[in-house]
RNA sequence: GGCGGAGUAGCUCAGUUGGUUAGAGCAGCGGAAUCAUAAUCCGCGUGUCGGGGGUUCGAGUCCCUCCUCCGCUACCA
């Protein structure tokens, strides 16, 4: 393990400032934040990055409807997510907000590097524009509102709108980007998506308009300040920001390129399509992996503020306490899937998996421990077949956990987990220790450090998917602040012998639903 | 319309380059145990592996075809 760490860089999306935080941004920085924990633990010198998107049209009609300034309004309203990570426990190491000089400062250094490189022309922009998605649309896809107006698909009303606009000349990197994708496999995930942007991409490529003179809530186009870059140039370039870009020195040299790119499947396109043309465009190195992952649905209906089933992360958190909803997201679904949240799902997840066979584990070894064995570590005799058979099956956990990891599998990683604890239980009751304390007490002694080593590694294991609660677990194991990280995963059990534990408490409390509760 | 993915036990899913009686978890039924958070363990599945056809000594796993669902994309006046 000598050496200096390995760098990996990972960021979540810059969330859209105006919107109120709900399960998907709890979701995707999860999925990072359990990442990042994992990587650290595995050695790694991480950098964790994510933050808001505090530019555009709609952010500046929000303020002026609440009566103040946009950057008054962004600064408040970027809380909520700053709110969020604090909520949900998340680890990153920074935070970027598209205001900062440092980004405005990176997007215009991009900007020049690309007019530089004759990757930009002026031309003019005419379409239909709908505020509310800030999107432009096709004649054809319109439809005819009562009163004669014309509205989009989504049913935002549009106006006609014909304006100068700076383009990037992403017609001409539809070749580069195919041979890209077809060089690098794994640049996007999950295969099903790769094929989509593939499909895409070999469809054709329009310029793409980036700048905008109908509103002023942006970076300003070097050089032309009637602009303000428009929306992809302004956020994707967040990623570099927070490098230090233009710098290239320093973060940038020893982070960039990013390692991944954690999004929702809705801007997919955009991570695959416009970011590595930009970013090839300017002469800089493209990330190497940008993962798309699914929507949650509510009790088996799709999601909606119309409908008005937005689920808050922090009345789930309120309800089932926050480790068990952090494990329940990852658990319940193929990582990359779409999934459904049920209280019937979550409750069968922690009560089942989290207090049943985990916590419980623990703490019918614990107790005998603290009970039989003077509350230390008991020390071992000789390892039955038995013994090694679930020691190593606790070893060969780093690995699987590890591989999986690598291909965001969390529910897979997970569910290795889980085959081990299931083993112990069932090494419990054929060895019944309770019955050895009477009969054998060196082997009862042998029995509960086998179980206490597996539980130790297990603990150790799942740190980055309910950090608080496998942290108490290792406290209860007398693991020190040193043992904590996967250098204490080796072939042999580490586990000393006489430590001193503390007496045990459950972890994973079971959620008991009352009868006459909610109906 | 085109491209892609999927259709496996009641539910959610796994099934390596085709090869012994198709698996797991949950739910259900039966039993055991009592250390533990009324937790745990053991046993029990005759599933047309969407339908049909084909290749092969042998197909859930390859080919053809049809049906259904989903995604992406294009278009229709």
């Amino acid at each position: 393990m000598a050496g200096p760490k390995p760098p990996f860089y990972l960021t979540t999306p810059i969330y859209y400032v105006n919107d109120k935080p709900h399960i998907g941004h709890a979701y995707t920085t999860l999925a990072c934040d359990v990442l990042a924990r994992f990587k650290r633990l595995d050695g790694f010198d991480v950098k964790f990055l994510t933050g808001t998107d505090e530019h555009g049209q709609k952010v500046q009609k929000s303020a002026t409807a609440a009566g103040i300034d946009p950057q008054t309004f962004t600064d408040r309203v970027s809380a909520n997510f700053r709110d969020l990570a604090a909520a949900m426990n998340f680890s990153n190491d920074a935070f970027i907000r598209t205001t900062e000089p440092r980004h405005k400062e990176a997007c215009k250094a991009l900007w020049t590097l690309l007019v530089e490189r004759g990757e930009i022309y002026l031309d003019a922009y005419r379409g239909w524009y709908a505020v509310r998605d800030e999107a432009f649309y096709g004649e054809d896809e319109l439809t005819t509102a009562a009163d004669g107006s014309r509205l989009a698909p989504t049913g935002a009303p549009v106006e006609w709108v014909e304006e100068p606009s700076y383009f990037f000349r992403l017609s001409k990197w539809q070749q580069p980007l195919l041979d890209l994708y077809a060089a690098r496999p794994d640049f996007i995930a999950p295969d099903s998506r790769r094929n989509e942007v593939i499909s895409f991409v070999k469809g054709g490529l329009t310029d793409l308009s980036i700048s905008r003179t109908t509103f002023s809530w942006g970076v300003p186009v070097p050089g032309d300040e009637d602009h303000v870059m428009y929306v992809w140039l302004d956020a994707l370039t967040n990623y570099i920001t927070a490098v230090g870009f233009p710098d290239q020195t320093g973060d940038y040299a020893r982070y960039w390129p990013a390692n991944l790119h954690m999004v929702g499947k809705d801007i997919l396109r955009f991570h695959t399509v416009y970011w590595p043309a930009f970013l090839m465009a300017a002469g800089l190195e493209v990330p190497g992996r940008v993962f798309a992952h699914g929507w949650w649905t509510n009790e088996g209906q799709k999601i909606s503020k119309s409908v008005g089933n937005v689920i808050d992360p922090r009345a789930l958190i309120e309800t089932y306490g926050l480790d068990p909803v952090r494990y329940f997201l990852l658990r319940e679904v193929p990582f990359g899937n779409d999934g459904d949240f049920s209280h019937r799902a979550m409750i069968n997840r922690m009560n089942g998996e989290l207090a049943n066979d985990l916590g419980n584990l623990a703490q019918r070894v614990l107790s005998m421990i603290a009970k039989n064995c003077a509350g230390a570590v008991p020390e071992p005799g000789p390892f039955s077949e038995d013994d090694d058979a679930l020691l190593a099956a606790a070893v060969a956990l780093l690995d699987k956990v590890r591989q999986a990891m690598d291909r965001q599998a969390f529910h897979e990683a997970l569910e290795a987990i889980w085959v081990v604890i299931r083993a112990a239980n069932g090494y419990v009751d054929r060895q019944a220790p309770w019955a050895l304390r009477k009969n054998d007490p060196p082997r009862m002694a042998t029995v509960l450090y086998v179980l206490a080593e597996v539980i130790r590694r297990v603990a150790l294991l799942m740190q980055p998917f309910v950090p608080a609660s496998a942290a108490r677990m290792l406290d209860q194991l007398g693991q020190g602040p040193e043992a904590r990280d996967t250098t204490a995963l080796g072939d042999r059990p580490l586990l000393a012998p006489g430590t001193v534990l503390p007496k045990p408490e459950g972890i994973f409390p079971r959620h008991v639903v009352d009868d006459e509760g909610a109906a």
